[in-house]
DNA sequence: GTGCTATTATACCAATCGGTATAGAGACTG
DNA sequence: CAGTCTCTATACCGATTGGTATAATAGCAC
């Protein structure tokens, strides 16, 4: 039980600070202490870490996105309370976040890149949604639904990007109310254009 | 020569597609139809290898920024100048841009990163200064230069990730006038708000 | 021809890679 | 007590890792 959640944090950090590939078994077990075998009974294979890491954490951002975008607010007010949960799950798991990103960017052919895109793409079509329902405010978006979901990610990842360079490496990262309001009115601001 | 020339075109096509860390200097020469001694006579290591391929293909993009950024325009113009030296320098070196990226965001500790970070942070110098040099155009920026430089690289990078995910692997990628301008325009109505 | 330099292949290195066979230890059930 | 199940350590696997020592090849100057 215990030896389980020791690899997984130990992987996380590992991962999170050299890469997917660049980290090998034996360093994440002797990190967490424990020993090959033990890794491979509860994860299967290096992969199979790799996919539970991901999938747990996801499916706490996931939930947390839909809570806060099933609301009877403004398309604005909205997209804030999405980053604002965005940000606070991130800041708290700002590493798995980094982590997906790192490997979305990888390279196809790379494992983690196979096993990390299916959920970057479950976010996307999550925010293409929220830009569907808005339909009525936004008027005839011209397909570009997809684009503004794009756009509005890439200001969230720059930003937790930025937080990532200019905090130290395990600092804590709060972002405060008022950033968080200024991305979204930046962002608004240039879909109505 | 000739064979220098090979390795580094394997070298930046398995780097793109599988990462850097997932390659290994064996493949890169078989994939070259060399053998591992003309590897190492030319680069030194797999870190040179990666460094020179990173630098020559850098400095054609810095050269290219700073013509595009040495101009009378005003700062919507500039930008616009820059954004479309940026697609197509990328567009035709898509793969060293986004290895660039991939490496910038494997994590503090990655070689790859240690490699790619200076780079990265001359083109962000780069882009701060054509802020600074507007200083005129857009008044007090209360010290947001930085910030302005960070979310117009961001929308230049998601725009050719998105690009990228819209054409195949290998096609050829060309960002038409109108979808630069239109990039331009809404990044600087986010700005004045 | 002789020497020098640049380039390249054969064959090898210790170390590490992801993964596993075997068996022991502990807890729980009968 | 025996039987079973979960978990974990020792020790090992073949394959691959980044890198190199040695020597052969070629081109070129003299």
């Amino acid at each position: 039980m215990d030896n389980r959640k020791a690899i997984m944090e130990s992987a996380l950090n590992l991962f999170y600070q050299k890469g997917y590939d660049a980290v090998g078994v034996q360093e994440i077990v002797d990190c967490a202490g424990v020993t090959k075998p033990t890794l491979y009974h509860y994860f299967g294979s290096k992969r199979g870490l790799l996919e539970t890491l991901i999938q747990v954490h996801y499916e706490e951002l996931e939930k947390n996105i839909r809570r806060a975008a099933d609301c009877e607010e403004n398309l604005p007010g909205k997209l804030y309370r999405v980053a604002r949960v965005f940000f606070d799950n991130n800041s708290s798991n700002i590493r798995v976040y980094m982590l997906m990103l790192a490997l979305f960017y990888s390279g196809r052919k790379n494992e983690g890149f196979q096993v990390v895109a299916p959920f970057v793409q479950r976010i996307c079509r999550m925010f293409i949604r929220i830009f569907e329902n808005a339909a009525d405010e936004l008027g005839n978006m011209h397909g570009r639904q997809k684009q503004f979901a794009i756009s509005f990610i890439a200001v969230l990842d720059y930003h937790l990007m930025m937080l990532i360079n200019d905090y130290g490496d395990t600092e804590e990262i709060s972002v405060p109310d008022e950033q968080v309001r200024g991305v979204v009115q930046q962002f608004m601001y240039g879909i109505y254009s």
